[in-house]
DNA sequence: AAAACAATGTAGCTGATGCTAAATTATTTG
DNA sequence: CAAATAATTTAGCATCAGCTACATTGTTTT
């Protein structure tokens, strides 16, 4: 402490409105992981007809430990519907969710497109910034998008 | 494994592309609180003289006890240094993260005010997305954003 | 159908990030 | 200066997310 008593006396003791976006940011990491696997199973699926932890640990860069694990904690908590050596289906809960969150991808990658950036960088940069982005954001990201075949309404060309 | 045996020859036994941008991703996350941390202390060394334990709890929404950890680790990175029961400063390293981190927070927040974001959920979200915005990205927000005072140039209006 | 191989699951480790409760140290006050 | 108060640290617990090594189960091949 310092010699200024004053200076303590000023701080409140509550949480101050920094401390509010801090642990928005911490929460919405708790779903992030949730949303890159319902997005990865959902194009699996789609690809090759269903996900496996194989595949799965391939795509997202992790071993296929990581991923049993992580499956059995998103089944856990209602996104995914396994049986054990068997593959992996979204369940209604979890389609929702990845088809939010391809939306979300797609457009913010189109967006920083249409800002100029590499399509590299802007699926690197994407791939951390879309679960950040609010409705309000990725709102004012599809107004400010220039329509060029209106991107984000009907068909996800991916 | 499904009937169709050929469709597993298919798949290459590498990583994807997709998994480098998670993996990238994760690794970004692992600098996220250090980036965090920087700034606080750098704001509040600013308003008060001294970062003090309890005032980045306050700050990050935290308890002290988990600052106390974390500041442990920052020290053992060398981004701070510290005392036992002393205030925290941050290294030449740590203010080196901090101004940098600060400039990309602003410009990201003023960039998200420029498209229209309400100044709340910008904020909100920038806390989340700004660590994951590349420098690229970054100088294409600057060229995108309306010189209305040429923001993040010398002057921090927070 | 048995052997070989591929995929999945389990055990047990590391480290980061959060917490509460209790101990310690510093500061302020009487 | 001693007592009270405030801040910091330590101890110990939980969860998430990664890993290697090994065990088990499914699939393919011979």
């Amino acid at each position: 402490m310092t010699l200024k008593k004053n200076v303590r006396t000023i701080r409140s003791p509550q949480p101050l409105p920094q401390a509010e976006e801090h642990r928005q940011t911490r929460r919405d990491h708790a779903v992030e992981i949730a949303e890159d696997y319902a997005e990865a199973i959902a194009d699996l699926t789609l690809e090759t007809g269903e996900a496996r932890v194989v595949d799965l640990a391939r795509r997202l860069g992790v071993t296929h430990v990581t991923v049993n694990r992580t499956i059995a904690r998103l089944q856990r908590d209602g996104f995914v519907s396994s049986q054990p050596y068997r593959a992996i289906f979204l369940t209604e809960k979890g389609r929702r969710l990845a088809s939010a969150s391809k939306r979300r991808h797609e457009l913010v990658v189109a967006f920083l497109i249409s800002l100029g950036v590499s399509e590299r960088v802007a699926r690197l940069d994407a791939e951390g910034m879309e679960h950040h982005v609010s409705a309000e954001t990725l709102a004012a990201f599809q107004a400010a998008l220039p329509r060029t075949g209106q991107e984000g309404r009907k068909g996800q060309e991916g």
